[in-house]
DNA sequence: GCTAGCACTCTGATTGGGAGAGTGCTAGCA
DNA sequence: TGCTAGCACTCTCCCAATCAGAGTGCTAGC
């Protein structure tokens, strides 16, 4: 990896005006626009020296003989970590953010889809936030409806204002009072808790009290066994796809239709956005560095969010690699943490 | 509106052979190559004449001088209409949607889903189930739940296998326990009519109860009213959006990008389908005949589905204009029954 | 009423030339 | 040693011209 330290001031100076000029007009950066740049008293000969350089370390590289530089994913990727200066949201933008996010919805779930449409309207690319993760979050309400036969759909709302329901098969057809009592004692001794605590409760409550146990008490847990032994699947809320269509860069009609594959089929973009919980802060996917075919030619600005301190999904944006950093870092990152203030408060 | 009274039977068959061939090839069809119609043993300068006639009303236009015909929309109008030949579905394929159809899952809703995907799978273009509409479908069950303050969270199960669920504001403030009450006392009153009848029926309740209405009671309708008062939102299952970028025809980016847009932004959709829940039957839009730009190079073709002798969706495909009709037709009119009987049987 | 023939038109692919932009290299200057 | 001026070179983009191919409309004749 290419250091700051390998190159002196004036050649990172250049790239940095080299990576901005590009980024505002799109067009490859020559050796003249940059040669009026204030800051930079060099002749245009002289800065084709640098670039030749920059060249050489992969950092820029020429479409074709007579065309400017163009930042590579190295290059792009040594200013994003160490050249960029991130422009800080101005007050009122962001007391905007904050109304819009926390401003009263009639459907549970709506503050994701919103957190979504703030981040694609503002930066006009495409916004995503995954569905919090099950797991972690806290169970509210858990409730057993019959359907025919053995099957049963549960219906489990958790901290993260959603609603979640599957159909489960029970071994034996339970009347709806049989499950109704059921739903009630769950509710009663495991709500509040998490759904991984649950599960490690559920086993140890079995055991402990084995002999004070009654039949209704074993189907109850039975059941949450049955709805909670699948990982649930994990989701994401996408919006304003549609903006990447404008891009010049993805107007390639092939390669925009397996993006929107991508997106449609999800795993491999909910893989992506997995990796990112961990992290903390944004974290920046730049080109193909995702290792994912269909964002080869895209960027992705990402941050996890938290509810009750406990990272519980990520939420980010998808644009071509040449996007604003400056304005997108920021921005990405203040959204998060207002998704989570959002979702704690409720 | 030409009928084909107005063409001899020459004409008509022109027509259908020429439709037929650029619905099968995509390129402008000249009077040569219809000459080598077996069925039409004409000289390309007879068929020129022909053509030309065609043009005359309307029914093919030459995209210049020197390119063959293609039809326009009328064109194509008269070609479903009247001169089309419906290819029925092959038993063998028949059974084979059957079973996929009705294939367990365990997610309510996910049949709506399956449908959508076969409709954009087998026909390799975009397939479009809308949910079925609340208003008429029975309810099956209604819970609430407190959250913070006034607020209620309400899940409401229907017949069509749908869990909704929003937050009402309520006028004072309820304890879990009253909560209870009330959606037992809806369950037990209300359970099995359709949201509509529901509606209804409150009101004449209670007129009538008057004298021995208490407030438990008082309660529950009204927070049942706040539930239902609104007009649910419509929304539909969308798939197999991807495959629309295949197709030249809608190669042109700024199309493209205003067909993806009215399919995120679903009113205008809605809207259009909506208009097919009256129509028996299979009903097609073709080109600008939806009369919403954004559909202006596509062809839509659509079906309602019922549960329980009610018509309460629509399902259909949505591809360019020139799209293989005679088999298109009889798929969605199949799947349209097969989705409807899914969802009875349940 | 049908057809053969012909002039005409339009597209699409190919070619060549010229303007513009930007480069690499070299030689000279501080 | 580092910077710069100058120059030849290369590549793209745009334009115009050309040509083959496809298909037409029209006319005259069967």
């Amino acid at each position: 990896m290419i250091k700051n330290q390998d190159l002196n001031e004036r050649s990172l100076y250049l790239l940095k005006a080299l990576v901005e000029r590009y980024i505002q007009d799109g067009q490859p950066v020559g050796s003249r626009v940059l040669s009026k740049d204030p800051n930079l008293k060099l002749s245009p000969a002289t800065i084709r020296n640098v670039m030749a350089d920059l060249e050489d370390m992969g950092l820029i590289h020429s479409p074709h003989t007579s065309a400017g530089r163009v930042p590579t994913v190295t290059g792009y990727r040594l200013f994003v970590n160490s050249l960029l200066t991130v422009k800080p949201l101005e007050s009122t933008e962001l007391n905007q953010l904050q109304t819009s996010l926390l401003e009263e919805s009639d459907e549970p779930g709506n503050v994701l889809n919103k957190a979504s449409k703030l981040l694609s309207d503002v930066t006009k690319m495409a916004g995503v936030v995954t569905l919090p993760r099950r797991e972690s979050v806290a169970l509210r309400h858990i409730e057993f409806l019959p359907m025919s036969g053995t099957r049963v759909l549960v219906i489990v709302v958790t901290d993260g204002q959603e609603v979640h329901n599957k159909i489960i098969h029970t071994d034996k057809v339970f009347s709806p009072a049989e499950l109704q009592q059921a739903a009630n004692y769950l509710n009663s001794v495991y709500a509040g808790r998490s759904l991984s605590k649950i599960r490690e409760l559920m086993v140890k409550d079995m055991e402990k009290d084995r002999n004070r146990v009654n039949q209704g008490m074993i189907d109850a847990v039975s059941m949450a066994q049955l709805t909670f032994s699948q990982k649930p699947k994990e989701d994401y809320v996408l919006s304003g796809e549609t903006n990447l269509m404008g891009f010049s860069e993805l107007s390639d009609m092939e390669r925009l239709k397996q993006l929107f594959e991508a997106f449609s089929q999800k795993q491999g973009v909910i893989h992506l956005l997995d990796q990112c919980l961990q992290a903390d802060g944004v974290q920046i996917f730049i080109g193909e560095e995702s290792g994912y075919r269909a964002f080869d030619h895209c960027s992705l600005v990402t941050s996890s969010y938290s509810i009750n301190d406990e990272v519980v999904g990520v939420l980010g944006v998808i644009g071509p690699t040449r996007m604003a950093y400056e304005k997108v870092i920021p921005f990405v990152d203040v959204t998060a943490k207002l998704l989570g203030a959002a979702l704690n408060s409720k």
